[in-house]
DNA sequence: TAAACAGTTGAACAACCGTTCAACCGAAAG
DNA sequence: CTTTCGGTTGAACGGTTGTTCAACTGTTTA
């Protein structure tokens, strides 16, 4: 990630609106929290993970026939599936030689969906 | 992007639930709607952007008190603008030398705050 | 008209990231 | 025990992308 925490390079505008600069800087979440938000937003940011997402939406399903779904090879959705693990976006439960993958709560579900109503204008 | 469009590698896998796999193709959504969502969470996928959002929420903010607030050059700033812009994310005024930039609508607000909470657990 | 400045733009570089490939692990079946 | 199969993993390759830099546009001011 480029994300410049170092040396900041200046603006080197003369008349800055100093007023309300400092006004929108009281406001601005954390950094931290910035950072957070854009990583989540990262995660969705990959059509084989929401891809993925939906698959596992309801009924989970295991990895050969989430791969199946789409047309893409275990290695592949495996991979995806270990990163939106660790996001804690997805829960998992192991039955024999199977993975059953599933969505972990409601949230993810939710944020989808209000996306879904924006795209569709 | 790693669409995958042509040549799909196949599933090497045996005993498919081919019953799960084909209601789950008919739930899925449009491929274009899920690339279209994925486009949309990209653009929110970057801390520099969600910073930008933040910042021109409820009063505009010029280019130059944005980068200034960013810690960040005008180039830069103005390159991400121009992805808010051809994403409908945001609008501007001009006013003189300056560009105003604000948000489009209440939607982006609506999410990123669902994303907020979401994030806090 | 000329200088100054806010903002945009395109090329280039570096970092990032998703897929592929091959090797590997562990549970089930023979 | 050995084989088979579902799934995971790490390295590597190639495409993507955010920032930098320099040049440029258009508006304002002198």
């Amino acid at each position: 990630m480029h994300h410049n925490e170092t040396n900041a390079p200046l603006c080197e505008c003369e008349e800055l609106h100093a007023d309300i600069i400092e006004k929108k800087r009281e406001e601005m979440p954390d950094e931290s929290t910035l950072y957070d938000l854009s990583d989540f937003f990262k995660i969705l940011g990959d059509s084989t993970r929401v891809k993925i997402l939906f698959a596992i939406d309801g009924e989970p399903m295991c990895v050969c026939d989430i791969a199946d779904l789409l047309g893409m090879t275990k290695s592949a959705v495996s991979h995806q599936l270990k990163i939106l693990r660790q996001s804690d976006l997805i829960k998992y439960r192991k039955s024999g030689k199977n993975v059953f993958y599933t969505l972990a709560d409601d949230h993810v579900r939710d944020i989808i969906e209000k996306a879904l109503e924006h795209i569709k204008e």
